[in-house]
DNA sequence: TTTTCCATGTAACTCGTTACATGATTTC
DNA sequence: GAAATCATGTAACGAGTTACATGGAAAA
């Protein structure tokens, strides 16, 4: 529901159709949400249907025509409903990276370091991205926030993981030497 | 990929039944990942299938026949391969939780600091769930040292956003007080 | 003149969960 | 005697993505 929940908080600002949404989602939330075209219609559609929002056609000039989105009260309540829900609730983060972390091990250390300066490369990169994205006004800037904090935590613990493999070569260099 | 790659890396130590696998995922993991029974023998059969691993059936007593699963050399190849591929990238976590966020100022801040509150409230237990866990064996332990790091960090930022609030809710007082 | 933008949608597919079925055994 | 454990699976469903289709207008 935290699609439809973004659906609805944007369309209760301002009515729009479904282009102008998936491209403002894109271009401003594109760090948090991940929202095709196709499932932004279909939400669309289906809320529509719901009674959330009506739509109206309108055509400027000769351009194509659009659906025009408009919140109903009963839309307002849905929204009003899961808002709450969302902010009250804790969704924990699942880390599909870290299966691969479990079996570290499994990787001579040095290849295993270089693997994870990769992905540190990686997530450094969306570090400044994230550093480099406009101020938002009003509460959109905390998920920018967020982010922000996010990604400097995991850096942070990414640069402990390395450390640690770095200094078990490094011992493992010394046996050798010593051999 | 990322669950087969954690079932290959279990059976890479050990041969395993289904039930078995299933049952140490849910014990031990269950933090990270949330890989339901159906899933895990639909994976197993597609990747027996696939040459990775080979089925024996077995049976102890009047015990339920098992599956138990070996790997193949094409099974380790495809763990190394998916190992490294997990390691040397960063894929960034998506919070549904950020949604909300974005429309904190759709409610009176009072409401909102309620919500938030509870939503603390969860965090927090996962935290201290997460300081019980007992210590894993080798590289496991660092899916248990993210999910602290990250929990914390979490909790930390939650608490900076809770502030905010509060502060504007006392703000508000203030003028109410004036007029 | 080909590509990109605007604007909407459908159909097929993947991934994963839920709910259900089976059947013996052990525990309460 | 009822419920939980062991052990495996199937069928249906749901959410979401991908690929594709359409068609005019503006930009390269």
């Amino acid at each position: 529901m935290d699609r439809e929940l973004l659906l609805l908080g944007l369309l209760r600002r301002q009515e729009m159709h479904g282009y102008q949404l998936h491209e403002f989602i894109n271009q401003n939330l594109a760090s948090c949400v991940n929202l095709k075209k196709s499932t932004a219609y279909f939400l669309l559609d289906r809320m529509a249907e719901a009674g959330w929002m009506v739509e109206t056609e309108s055509q400027e000039g000769n351009r194509p025509p659009r659906r025009v989105y408009q919140l109903t009260p009963a839309g307002e309540a849905a929204f009003q409903r899961l808002l709450r829900a969302n902010l009250a609730a804790h969704e924990p983060a699942r880390f599909a990276g870290d299966i691969g972390l479990a079996f570290l091990d499994a990787l001579p250390p040095a290849e295993a370091r270089d693997c994870l300066l990769r992905r540190r490369a990686q997530l450094a990169a969306d570090l400044e991205a994230a550093a480099r994205i406009p101020e938002h006004a009003g509460s959109m800037q905390w998920v920018i926030d967020h982010l922000r904090h996010h990604l400097a935590s995991e850096l942070e613990w990414l640069d402990r993981v390395i450390a640690q493999i770095t200094t078990s070569i490094e011992s493992h260099d010394h046996e050798e030497e010593e051999s």
